[in-house]
DNA sequence: GCCGGTGATGTCAGTCACTGGCATCGTGGG
DNA sequence: CCCACGATGCCAGTGACTGACATCACCGGC
């Protein structure tokens, strides 16, 4: 990340980025599918945290046979465990980096998909319709990047769980006006 | 399209395309950014579906102060107009090249974002509040994909303006319980 | 009819991301 | 002591993409 900071995305080689951290070319590309995902590092682990919430709910709720929104708002709050007061200061270099360089956003939107299409199946697979599932599942993702982009947003102190409360709730007070 | 159908996307050179079409690689990269790009022609012209129908509903219902959802729904209706009945066929085989590539993917997710963005913008520029905007957006894009892969799907016969009611319907129904 | 400008294309050389194949080496188990 | 075996290094190759410059068609002004 420092290397990307002092001269850019562009500016800087695989093989720098190898030598920076004692190794070859060649053994970057066997830990990174490619130079990009080298910022992206823990997405399984930070997948795998909304499906254990996810899960633990589901459990609870059974006898509910849970609406989708209660599952996945359940998942929310676990996937914001990947996401601690102590990584805040991270995030934002993170992103300030990320937002310099179309390539992230792109690699970023693709982790968000994988995301979705994770939830989507979990929902599916504890008999959510496979359409309230695909939906449930966008919109949660979308819930989530709204509130992780104020989270580390200058001047933001509220934690990740309170702002995602806070933006599910505006989401239902859009949505709620019945259609004509 | 052809060429990647017969040999796939990295069984095909950019000087092949570029020779296909009669022209030079060189050539190929004043037309489109990358590879990729090539499979994502018209995306402006496509942008620019949404925003005049957004427009033209903004004008009618100027003395409502228009809530953004019916903004963004009179907005998809323009951008289905970008896929006529016509293109449905060219919009399947499309879709399977796409499906065989992760770097098409990504670049499709792109092309959204950067719709959502038009969106945001747009409604924002109409007075609506920033976070409001972002949602009403995020979620149209979210419809109008959903939409747009149950249209492209085999057997499936309604247009894709019926498709998109019956999805923000669906989404209408998923959120219309209130939160606890 | 000539002339200079302008935009599109070709040519060439170079950089760098990424890959396959093979050698090397350290470690831990038999 | 030896022998897998996993991790790393080394090397050569391919192909996407870029910058610089030449060429060429066309077009308006004179």
């Amino acid at each position: 990340m420092s290397l990307f900071v002092e001269h850019g995305f562009e500016g800087v080689t695989v093989a720098q980025i190898a030598a920076a951290a004692g190794l070859t070319e060649r053994t970057f590309f066997r830990y990174f599918a490619d130079k990009r995902e080298v910022l992206f590092p823990g997405h399984d682990e930070f997948e795998q945290g909304f499906l254990r919430a996810l899960d633990k709910e589901h459990a609870l709720d059974k006898e509910a046979d849970g609406d989708p929104i209660s599952l996945v708002t359940a998942a929310l709050a676990g996937g914001s465990e990947f996401f601690p007061e102590e990584r805040r200061a991270w995030s934002r270099t993170r992103n300030a980096i990320l937002r310099t360089h179309p390539g992230f956003l792109e690699r970023e939107l693709l982790k968000m998909s994988s995301l979705a299409a994770t939830l989507t199946r979990a929902l599916r697979d504890r008999g959510v319709d496979p359409i309230a599932a695909a939906l449930a599942a966008e919109t949660g993702v979308t819930v989530f990047r709204t509130a992780f982009t104020a989270w580390i947003a200058e001047g933001e102190t509220r934690t990740l769980p309170e702002i995602q409360d806070e933006v599910l709730a505006r989401l239902h007070g859009l949505l709620d006006t019945r259609q004509p």
